[in-house]
DNA sequence: TCAAAGTTTATAT
DNA sequence: TAAACTTTGA
């Protein structure tokens, strides 16, 4: 939803640009639009769940527009969403209900065999989903693209960032189809861009200073747009009703004051003014200017804007409809894509039921006792996704595999080799925080997506794996001496049980081409260690990922590209 | 007549 | 999510 008609409220201060604009600067990336927008390019495949790499085609469309930024030099920094915000229920129980119900016609569909009229209801049925999600992050990660997992709001983050100077890790303009950007004071934002990098630009500067422009903010600050943006209705607050972007703009230029314009519409509306609007407005206007935010550097929860006095004079529990606070090490852990932001269990794909790794500081009780507007916070969330009937999916009958390739402008990445590094893994330092991966992910990726940076090492099968990862004090992880590169084919990627190893790809080197009928077949667990551009600063907690015998199935797990059967669930 | 509110469609290929 | 369009309301 976002605010209600802004953007077309807005559209004299929004201008044509071309990204080239910000060749050498860092731009921010809300990436759940472009998740959103890819994953009509495969929405089927993502609803069913099915095997093969068809169903990463988001994943395509989003690293083929990070190429085209990169092309034009601008350095990306991919935002995503976390945890959700004490609110949104209302209307994403409904969206979630419609989305089923597509799902569901969809799949009589397919069982009719009418497979156009099917994927035309999956499209309707999709969402993005965590997992989604996590899949970017590993392919960011692998290709050294800067990212960040907002502890709640990517907008809200985004804004932070678009606050700080360069040098503190700032960007200088935001890409996003959101337009409660701009009610979080984004000073840049840039909408509508397409697969050239034209898209529609809104500089807020620009519209507090315009002198001659239609709808005039001349007397507004950005406190007072906020206002004005809330009063219009956003995700937090529906406007009183009557009250509309128009009006809105009216009430706060005419009185210059958020509590004159409350106390006018009070008056002005009677019992169409709900008893808790005004309260509720405030804590609206707070949350987009207060929101918590992730702080890169001090590598804990901060405030998207420091609270003003009245908020400070609050007791701690009165503030969570900011975002409950975090400790620094679960705060960091979300923001670096190692837990899952929403059920806060640790990214670890072997186990189907994931064990919860750390309980956030504060109880959800606390959080409920909080009786502000927005209702408690959820963190644990309930796998209501549709289930999928194997049967049907059996049936199914096969997509034509019309591989598109999409080489358009830009060159995507080379299919590069692998190449591993034989050596003593004990001389390598295995400090820094890894992940476990399930197989047929990192088969999926390496498709495309190689794992160039990734340190990869293949540990022995093991029953109930008990894995700890830590990142202490070492400096940058570079496995230099004492190590051969050995070119391997990934097809021959079979199992080594015992033996460990480095691997790494490798750019430079060519000739590697996974074929459709690769099998790799991997047993035990895989440990990946990564390198972070921007935050390349060792990370140090410690998380503990117990992977108890539900890996039965993964054990033997073989994976096949060519046999595009399912593997449902899994998916939140 | 304008603004709000409601409905529908597109997002990718 | 936005936008385009239609309907409703004062
Ligand atoms: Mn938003």
């Amino acid at each position: 939803m976002g605010i209600k008609d802004l953007l077309r409220f807005m559209k004299p201060y929004i201008l044509p640009i071309h990204i080239q604009k910000y060749a050498g600067k860092r731009v921010g990336i809300d990436a759940y639009s472009w998740l959103h927008k890819g994953a009509y390019s495969c929405s089927m495949e993502l609803c069913l769940d099915t095997d093969g790499k068809k169903k990463l085609r988001y994943i395509d469309y989003f690293m083929h527009r990070i190429n085209l930024l990169q092309h034009y030099e601008i350095i990306p920094i991919v935002v995503l969403d976390g945890g959700h915000m004490p609110c949104k229920a209302a209307t994403g129980d409904e969206r979630q209900r419609k989305r089923k119900a597509n799902f569901d016609a969809a799949m009589a569909k397919l069982k009719e065999g009418n497979v156009g009229a099917a994927t035309e209801l999956f499209q309707r049925a999709v969402s993005v989903t965590s997992s989604m999600a996590h899949q970017l992050v590993e392919v960011l990660k692998s290709e050294n693209v800067e990212f960040i997992v907002a502890p709640y709001e990517a907008d809200a983050q985004l804004a932070y960032l678009s606050s700080l100077e360069l040098e503190q890790g700032g960007i200088a303009a935001v890409i996003t189809e959101d337009s409660d950007l701009l009610a979080y004071g984004c000073k840049a934002v840039i909408f509508k861009m397409d697969r050239y990098g034209k898209g529609e630009e809104l500089i807020l500067d620009n519209v507090f200073q315009a002198v001659d422009q239609k709808p005039s903010f001349q007397n507004f600050d950005q406190e007072l747009f906020t206002a004005m943006c809330v009063l219009a209705g956003c995700d937090f607050l529906p406007s009183v009703p009557g009250v509309g972007i128009s009006r809105a703009h009216a009430f706060i230029s005419k009185y210059q004051s958020v509590e004159r314009v409350l106390s006018v519409l009070k008056t002005k509306k009677g019992k169409l003014f709900p008893d808790n609007y005004s309260s509720s407005l405030v804590e609206a206007v707070s949350v987009f200017q207060h929101a918590r935010v992730y702080d890169f550097d001090a590598k804990k929860l901060k405030y998207l804007k420091p609270l003003s006095q009245s908020l400070l004079d609050l007791p701690v529990e009165q503030l969570e409809f900011l975002g409950p606070d975090l400790t620094p090490s679960v705060a960091a852990a979300i923001a670096e894509g190692k837990v899952d932001p929403i059920t806060m269990e640790a990214f670890n794909r072997f186990s189907v039921s994931k064990t919860p790794l750390k309980t956030p500081v504060r109880s959800f009780k606390e959080q409920e006792k909080s009786g502000s507007f927005l209702e408690r916070i959820e963190l644990k969330r309930t796998a209501d996704e549709a289930m999928i009937d194997p049967e049907a999916v059996l049936k199914e009958p096969k997509y034509s595999k019309q591989d598109l390739d999409l080489h358009k402008l830009v060159l995507q990445p080379n299919k590069d080799q692998m190449v591993i590094r034989t050596g003593n893994p004990s001389l390598i330092p295995n400090n820094n925080p890894f992940k476990i991966r399930k197989t047929d992910e990192m088969n999926m990726e390496s498709e495309e997506y190689g794992l160039q940076q990734l340190k990869v090492s293949f540990g022995t099968k093991s029953e109930g794996m008990d894995v700890s990862c830590s990142s202490p004090n070492s400096k940058e992880h570079d496995c230099s001496e004492g190590q051969k590169e050995v070119i391997i084919d990934l097809s021959k990627l079979v199992d080594d049980s015992g033996v460990k190893q480095d691997c790494e790809k490798n750019r430079e080197e060519e000739g590697f081409e996974s074929t459709e009928d690769d099998v790799v077949e991997i047993q035990g667990h895989v440990n990946i260690t990564t390198k972070r551009v921007r935050g390349a600063k060792p990370r140090t907690e410690s998380f503990k990922v117990k992977t108890s015998s539900t890996c039965s199935e993964n054990k033997k797990a073989k994976i096949n590209k060519k046999s595009s059967i399912l593997d449902f669930f899994h998916r939140l």
